[in-house]
DNA sequence: AACGTCTGTCGCCTGTTAAA
DNA sequence: TTTAACAGGCGACAGACGTT
C-alpha cells in the first residue's frame, strides 16, 4: 500500500512538474533575451541562469522562488519523453512572446505559479503575466496539448453550481436518494451506530455521510460493477437534474451565466485574458468561439448525451445559426479505502460531483 | 499493418473556508 | 488550533479511429 501512495506522489509530482515548465522556462527565457533552439540548448541555459541574478528576479515573485528552483532541479528526473515535449511547448511559448514583443514592447514576463505580480486580480485564471512597456498587464493562460485536444474552461460543481445560481437542490437530492445512495446495501438499516440515514438529510448530516460513505466503499471492494453502475446513475441524475435547472433559465439569465461564470475570453478587463496554446514547438493564440457572440443568444436547451456517461450538451440559438456547448459533469476523486470516510471519489462526494464546461462542439 | 491522433474516462494537489 | 470539506486547477492514459 505505501508503495501505491508513493506511486501517486511522484506521478503528481510530474503533472505539476510538466506545467511548470511550459509556464516558468518561457518567462525566463524571455527576461534573459535567450532565443532557445533546441530542447539541449535550452537546457544549458536553464543549468547556468543564476536564479538569484537580476533577469531571473523578473521572473517569479519571491514567494516562488524555490519552487522555480525547484523546477530546474527536477529536470533530470523527468522521464525523457516529458522532457522532451515540455521543452518544446517551452520553445513555442517562447517564440510566442518574443512574436508578441514585436507588436507591442514588453518589459517583463512574470511566472504566476502561486504568487500574483502586484495588481493581477487574485483569481485570475493566467498561467504567466505580461507587463508591456506602457505599464499594461497581460494574463495568459497556457495548454499544452494535442492539437485538438479540449481543455476545460468552466470548471466548478454540481452543488456549488446550485448555490450559485440559487436553485433549491431538493429536488436533486430527492432523486439521488430514491435512485442512488438508498440503493448501497445495507444503508436504510439501523447499524450498531443507532444511525439510519433519512432521504432528507444524507447529504447534510456528517454522521449519516460517513455512514453511507462507509458502505458505499464495501460495496466498492465487494462488486465493483454493482458499484460503477451507482455511479453512473449518480451522473445521470444529476445531469438531468442540471439540465432542468438550465432550460427554466430565462434568456437573459443564461446568457448573464455564461458572461460571469465561463471564463471567456473577454476585452476591457484591467487584466484580459486570452488562451494560448502550445502544440509541439510551435505555440498559437486559442480562439473562443463563443465570447464574441454569447450576448446575441435567443434561445437554449440543455439535454444529456445518452451515449455518453459523462457527457451533457446545450444548444443555443444565434441569428446565424445553432452552437452547441459540450459540457461534462463527472467525480473527480477515486475510492480507496485507506483515504477514510472524507475525501472519497464517486458517491463519496455526493452532490459535489464536477461540472466543467469544454468548449463549443466542433 | 503500423502509426499517430483524438475522445472519453479517470483522478490528484493546493489553497481557502467552515466545522469541531 | 486542528481537521474536514469545498472549490478550483491540472494532467494521464487506454482504446477507438484515421491515415499512410
Amino acid at each position: 500500500m505505501k508503495k501505491f501512495r508513493s506511486f501517486l506522489t511522484e506521478k503528481r509530482a510530474d503533472t505539476t512538474q510538466n506545467a511548470s515548465v511550459t509556464e516558468l522556462f518561457p518567462a525566463l527565457a524571455f527576461n534573459h533575451k535567450f532565443h532557445p533552439t533546441s530542447v539541449e540548448d535550452f537546457k544549458k541555459f536553464l543549468y547556468k541562469t543564476n536564479l538569484k541574478g537580476v533577469n531571473a528576479k523578473k521572473s517569479f515573485q519571491v514567494k516562488d522562488a524555490s519552487s522555480a528552483a525547484l523546477v530546474i532541479e527536477r529536470l533530470p528526473l523527468m522521464k525523457e519523453t516529458f522532457s522532451k515535449t515540455k521543452i518544446e511547448n517551452a520553445i513555442g511559448i517562447t517564440n510566442y512572446l518574443y512574436d508578441l514583443h514585436d507588436e507591442k514592447p514588453i518589459s517583463k514576463v512574470v511566472w504566476g505559479y502561486r504568487a500574483k505580480p502586484k495588481g493581477i486580480p487574485k483569481s485570475h485564471a493566467g498561467d504567466i503575466f505580461v507587463l508591456f512597456t506602457d505599464k499594461s498587464w497581460l494574463g495568459i493562460s497556457l495548454k499544452a496539448g494535442a492539437k485538438k485536444s479540449r481543455e476545460p474552461l468552466y470548471n466548478t460543481y454540481v452543488g456549488t453550481q446550485y448555490d450559485k445560481r440559487g436553485w433549491s437542490k431538493d429536488k436533486l437530492a430527492k432523486a439521488l436518494w430514491t435512485q442512488v445512495y438508498k440503493k448501497i446495501p445495507g444503508v436504510t438499516t439501523v447499524g450498531e451506530d443507532g444511525i439510519k440515514p433519512t432521504a432528507k438529510e444524507f447529504y447534510k448530516n456528517t454522521k449519516q455521510r460517513k455512514k453511507i460513505v462507509g458502505h458505499y466503499v464495501d460495496m466498492f471492494e465487494a462488486d465493483q460493477s454493482a458499484a460503477d453502475e451507482l455511479y453512473h446513475k449518480q451522473v445521470k441524475v444529476c445531469i438531468t437534474q442540471l439540465c432542468k435547472e438550465v432550460n427554466k433559465m430565462s434568456n437573459a439569465d443564461f446568457i448573464d451565466w455564461l458572461g460571469s461564470d465561463f471564463n471567456l475570453e473577454k476585452k476591457g478587463e484591467k487584466v484580459p485574458l486570452i488562451l494560448v496554446k502550445a502544440v509541439g514547438k510551435t505555440a498559437d493564440r486559442k480562439g473562443d468561439d463563443l465570447a464574441p457572440v454569447y450576448k446575441t443568444i435567443t434561445g437554449h436547451i440543455a439535454y444529456r448525451n445518452k451515449k455518453s456517461v459523462q457527457e451533457w450538451l446545450i444548444d443555443v440559438f444565434l441569428p446565424e445559426g445553432k452552437l452547441t456547448l459540450t459540457m461534462v459533469c463527472r467525480s473527480d476523486s477515486g475510492v480507496r479505502r485507506e483515504k477514510g470516510t472524507s475525501g472519497q471519489g464517486r458517491l463519496g462526494q455526493f452532490l459535489q460531483l464536477k461540472v466543467l464546461y469544454t468548449g463549443v462542439k466542433k
